[in-house]
DNA sequence: AAATCTGGTTTCAACTTGAAACCGATTCTG
DNA sequence: CAGAATCGGTTTCAAGTTGAAACCAGATTT
């Protein structure tokens, strides 16, 4: 029998990571989470997907400590859902799948929502890979070394 | 019929870059594809995922632009897959996954393959977000603007 | 008190995933 | 050079996942 196959047990962090995030609607829902989306019904109409599915997903990303259901802000009985330190965490990794979208799916002129910097409002630099010393490293000058 | 939703057209990089990338195999295939994988066969093996699961992700990596087919390097008749440099550009997005995985999805003991800079074999510095003069910025500090 | 909104669960069909069998072309082995 | 093994897939089919829509209980609004 096919069961989903799963990598919790990698010794890859990458591996492990594709398991909890890599999922389209998974992380389009932590992306609205730093938008400050934090209700079921918020998620549900601005992602436009199936109830049970979102469901589904919020109970899985909770189940992983990347959200947590914390009582309404507005003192009503509904509950929220909000990112805890281990989501925000995600932090860079939402801005590094933006900047590669950027730079490489869409047009030259094709316009796009843009992440700024709140204090001046203008975009985040570039994220950079570099060694121990502060200097850029590409692809080809770094190895994995297995464990 | 509910046919898979694409976000192809949306306004949002990180959309249209999960709906690339968002997928448990895509990311380690092309994480195999930077530590040198580039034969069908070293992806199944390695991976473990199902031939036919196999072929349809290379397609579709192909299809993207991410992977190209080049004739095998060892001169013989079979083909290989090599990253374009549109998927070499991914190097940011694993290394950010691989960080991340790195800090929240092992016990503090547990040992897990390393990225280490192939000039002085230390890790790769920490990927930081910063503003458009280099300094630190973190999710509370910034927003996104739509088109 | 009735109507509506919220946050789901259930149901069921369509789609995707996965294991295994199969296959033609290429390469290795004796 | 014949036969065996490897390579790079495709096909088949069952099981799992996704999605739309219906449904529902509790909270809130009117």
């Amino acid at each position: 029998m096919p069961r989903r196959v799963t990598h919790e047990g990698a010794e890859c962090p990458v591996a492990r990571t594709a398991d909890v995030i890599g999922d389209r609607w998974s992380l389009l829902i932590i992306r609205d989470a730093f938008d400050g989306i934090s209700r079921f019904s918020e998620f549900q109409r601005n992602l436009g997907l199936a109830k049970n599915i979102l469901s589904s997903r919020l109970r899985d990303l909770v189940a992983q400590g990347i959200l947590e259901v914390v009582p309404a802000a507005d003192g009503s009985a509904y509950r929220e859902y909000a990112l805890t330190s281990k989501g925000r965490d995600l932090f860079v990794i939402l801005v590094s799948l933006r900047q590669w979208g950027e730079d490489h799916l869409f047009e030259p002129e094709e316009p796009h929502s843009v992440l700024l910097d709140t204090r001046d409002q203008q975009p985040l630099r570039k994220l950079e890979v570099t060694d121990a010393t502060g200097h850029p490293v590409d692809s080809t000058e770094a190895y994995v070394r297995k464990v």
